[in-house]
DNA sequence: CCGTATCCTGCATGATACTG
DNA sequence: CAGTATCATGCAGGATACGG
């Protein structure tokens, strides 16, 4: 979700947090790595719908952003682990007032 | 952007208000609208990289959501202003700490 | 001035298969 | 277990032109 050819203006550093935390997946990531530290294996199961190939590809870009951390077990069978950076643990208020704002105005219960 | 198709899980509040806020531009127009009241070219002008089409499109999701009211004059020539509604409005603490976490976390300077 | 109508394109995301 | 490698695809966003 890069947006490079980008004509800044005031609302600009809005946009880039938009950036850092807007792909598809990363606000669930996000929220629940704000819980706790998880395995590679553990995040794709608590998110059912999220592909292997895609949950890498969002979880690289949040390590770029040095949002979560990753750290491998030189086991066998490998083990990954991911947790928020300080970075990403600054991140949590806005993670938190974004789950209360949508439990409270959107209808996703059912 | 609408995600109709998810599996939901705790996080899916966190990815409802990205629904709604998510888009390229709504950062930035809600960023904008948080200030005043603006007319469809004010806020073409202030934000040159969007088209017009795009412009349109991201207002009307915006209003779909019931986040922007649309407040057309019956003049020649036309006029339509832009301003939040109540639920927008509602959204000023998030979208004040996007601001603040990217101008913090972000080198978009220059 | 503020749109809508077409058409087009890139890229985020997904499906599937394979590997250290 | 935790990835890469390929290939496929839908849709957000853009370019351009026209209309009330």
């Amino acid at each position: 979700m890069l947006h490079s050819t980008y004509k800044c203006n005031a609302g600009c550093p809005v946009e880039g947090t938009m950036e850092v935390i807007g792909g598809k997946w990363k606000g669930v990531i996000l929220y629940h790595l704000l819980e706790k530290t998880y395995r590679f294996g553990e995040l794709k199961k608590i998110m059912p719908g999220i592909t292997q190939h895609t949950l890498t590809k969002q979880l690289r870009e949040l390590e770029a952003y040095d949002i979560v951390n990753r750290k491998v077990y030189a086991e066998v069978p490998p083990k990954v682990e991911y947790s928020l950076t300080e970075r990403g643990k600054s991140l949590e208020k806005i993670i938190l007032m974004m789950r209360d704002w949508g439990a409270a105005n959107l209808s996703l219960a059912k």
